[in-house]
DNA sequence: CGCCCCATGTAAGACGTTACATGATTGA
DNA sequence: TCAATCATGTAACGTCTTACATGGGGCG
């Protein structure tokens, strides 16, 4: 029932539409004009998304037409809304999240603290901190496994990946200190 | 007709083939047991993309069936898959190959070197150089400008994207240094 | 003999992309 | 009035996910 899985960009518009109300356009707006470029601002992944997340009921759009203004349609969280993307942020951290779907962690911290309060956030932050100190090393051993076979240019890319790894543990560290001056490293 | 635009997951199976013949069974093995583990090592989508692959004529399998060994299919680059691979690994670079294709981008540069030479990897990096310099100004100005509005953890995922940049930034200029020591900076 | 790994595949479904389509309203 | 923008959608297409299915070969 509930036991449906919702995309990234549905749980992105989720989190977006707990902050502000919004029609599917103001949406796209905010995909084609911030930082979150990441996700598409085509009408033919928003418009679907919200009908799919309106069917499921976390969701419910009111048709807005006062005289003189465009028809459009403002979306708000239900209680079932609400209550999932709780549950969507407070998921456990695998390392499979770590490795394909670092997107979808980030997305997931960027809305934990209004949603979840500070204490989600640095739940959050603390597994990301655990499955990236646990999977860096295998990274360096697989990097000084295959340096010989491999050609320049794969192993530099592989560096790159673990560089960015490293930086984002970097920046984990530097986040939970944020919520937690007074935390003893 | 060599209009056919090639997946991500195809692509990295053209240049691994270009590396080493293997069957889907090899390649299946290699996503799943290397930092290549981004990619889905999953039948479902193996099967199939060598099968596109090799209807575009991109790729050529054989059956290997010797008397006591269990059959197997290897795929071995075409001509036209040579080239093919050549042409995409040389695709200018855009921001929006920044934006949304990081993974694309590192997956060219991780077989520039042994598919073009180290002239081709040099020219990829370049023009990351580029991208990156011209592309997180942008979003430095988007953190000042949000700053207010936004919720702490949202302002630190968008730091985490930055930093994540500038480290990406950094590892390209090192990059360039191992391809050219003597470049001056 | 039975079990696990090799090795290949298929089928149903979900999702995003691209491109097209439609109307209403603002502004030059 | 004519273009641009607001605002919403739909249709076709390709690809990935998940799950299932199949058969031969090594091993205990």
């Amino acid at each position: 029932m509930t036991e449906s899985t919702i995309s990234n960009l549905g749980c992105a518009l989720l989190g977006l539409l707990q902050q502000n109300p919004s029609s599917g356009y103001d949406l796209r707006k905010i995909f084609s004009s911030t930082a979150m470029t990441s996700y598409s601002d085509s009408p033919g992944a928003i418009y679907p998304a919200l009908k799919r997340l309106q069917q499921q009921g976390l969701i419910r759009g009111s048709v807005e037409s006062g005289s003189g203004m465009r028809r459009r349609q403002v979306f708000r969280l239900t209680a079932r809304g609400t209550a999932e993307l709780k549950k969507w942020i407070a998921r456990p951290l695998a390392r499979a999240d770590v490795i394909r779907g670092l997107d979808g962690v980030m997305l997931r911290f960027a809305f934990s603290e209004p949603v979840g309060g500070p204490s989600v956030s640095i739940r959050l932050l603390r597994s990301l901190e655990t499955e990236l100190t646990s999977y860096i090393p295998d990274l360096h051993e697989q990097l000084s496994a295959g340096k010989a076979s491999m050609p320049m240019s794969g192993r530099l890319a592989l560096e790159s990946g673990i560089k960015s790894y490293e930086c984002l543990l970097q920046w984990t560290r530097d986040a939970l200190r944020t919520y937690e001056p007074k935390r003893k490293d």
